[in-house]
DNA sequence: TGGCAACCATACGCAACCGTATTGAGACCG
DNA sequence: CGGTCTCAATACGGTTGCGTATGGTTGCCA
């Protein structure tokens, strides 16, 4: 009983617009879009709806913001990544490796995929899917496939990897107890990036 | 005006729980577990809440019911198909094919995976995950990979099964227009389960 | 010190949905 | 024809969450 504050003690430093997006995000990743709902998360923030209104116009308003806020962080990702590797199949690799890694945002887009129907989400999931897919068949045809080739075992790579991110947010457990990523990400990459002249049997 | 009723038409037939169960389960597929209202699926049937609750004791009544009627589906399929083949090698190629053709079940499965989290489908999700899991992996180690690689794998090629399923449900058209669901499977098949000695370069 | 803007609480109306209680219509059967 | 069982409509109360209105507290600034 320090400072007896008049009435309502006030929290001490007011909330940002980011940190109902940063919880707004987290709460997706565990639960999925539906979950985000302005009431519980007021009360998780330690705050009520007065405060949440001040800084959003809506409910539909936040859910955008948050998923803004992750396609930006994702085009900087992929650039940074992007922009190095000049050997295709080194770029593969490490793009795989680099995706798997990033254990947030896979299961942040397992997320996404989960509420896919929801016109909210739909434009985010098929952008951030159809570059994805985009990406991954350049790089492939850059090894020598045809297009065609190269668009189908794209989508054959990028399902492993949202596969993998399903069974991971769903079954955690399935998942854990029988690898060992980095093993799991090898036999993908061995298995779908063609290898080098020089193979053993 | 034929027959005018006294009052309401009354259905020409009466609602059995298996037309709510069928129901539940589209609904399901479209647009996850936690669109299952009683309400809006007596409205789509064409009767009033009244009649669910003289079929179900509830809401959860019903979900449970959708699911273990999938599950039983699920178990009377794999049996029937995995019983005859006793090569390995066919037996994998011919259960992925089944797999994949199975769309209704692998929508349903995706569509269960979004609402991992959810207490009623975790049981469930869990069960069908850990029985395919350990299925692929009988098969794969039945081709001579050790346990711990044939669980690798099987986890590898499940991903990629979920995945398709994932995408197909969340993006349909970026995955229409690459493929050619066969070509992809056979892709799949070739790339996961290890070729004969013949094999081309 | 008065005023204004930022930030938040409280209280309210509203809609969707769950579950219960009660009533009612038709079918079958004695 | 009366009873009873099945299936469904209606009406009600409760909860959760959205969005609005309004007012209160704090800090800054003229």
């Amino acid at each position: 009983m320090s400072t007896p504050r008049k009435k309502r003690p006030r929290p001490a430093v007011p909330l940002s617009p980011e940190a109902w997006v940063k919880a707004a995000q987290a709460l997706i990743i565990r639960e999925g879009v539906s979950a985000v709902a302005v009431e519980p998360l007021a009360q998780a923030l330690g705050v009520t709806k007065g405060s949440f209104y001040w800084h959003f116009d809506s409910r539909d308003a936040l859910i955008r913001a948050a998923l803004v806020d992750w396609e930006q962080d994702q085009s900087a990702d992929v650039v940074t990544r992007y922009g190095g590797i000049a050997d295709p199949r080194r770029r593969l690799r490490v793009l795989l490796f680099a995706a798997f890694e990033d254990v947030e945002n896979g299961l942040f887009f397992a997320a996404l995929a989960v509420s896919g129907e929801d016109p909210r989400v739909a434009p985010f999931l098929r952008r951030a899917t159809e570059r994805r897919l985009a990406f991954g068949a350049e790089a492939f045809m850059a090894l020598g496939l045809t297009e065609a080739e190269a668009r189908q075992r794209a989508l054959l790579a990028y399902a492993a990897y949202a596969g993998y991110f399903q069974l991971l947010r769903a079954t955690p457990k399935a998942v854990k107890e029988v690898t060992d990523l980095s093993g799991y990400v090898h036999q993908l990459a061995d298995a779908f990036v063609p290898a080098r002249p020089s193979r053993k049997a």
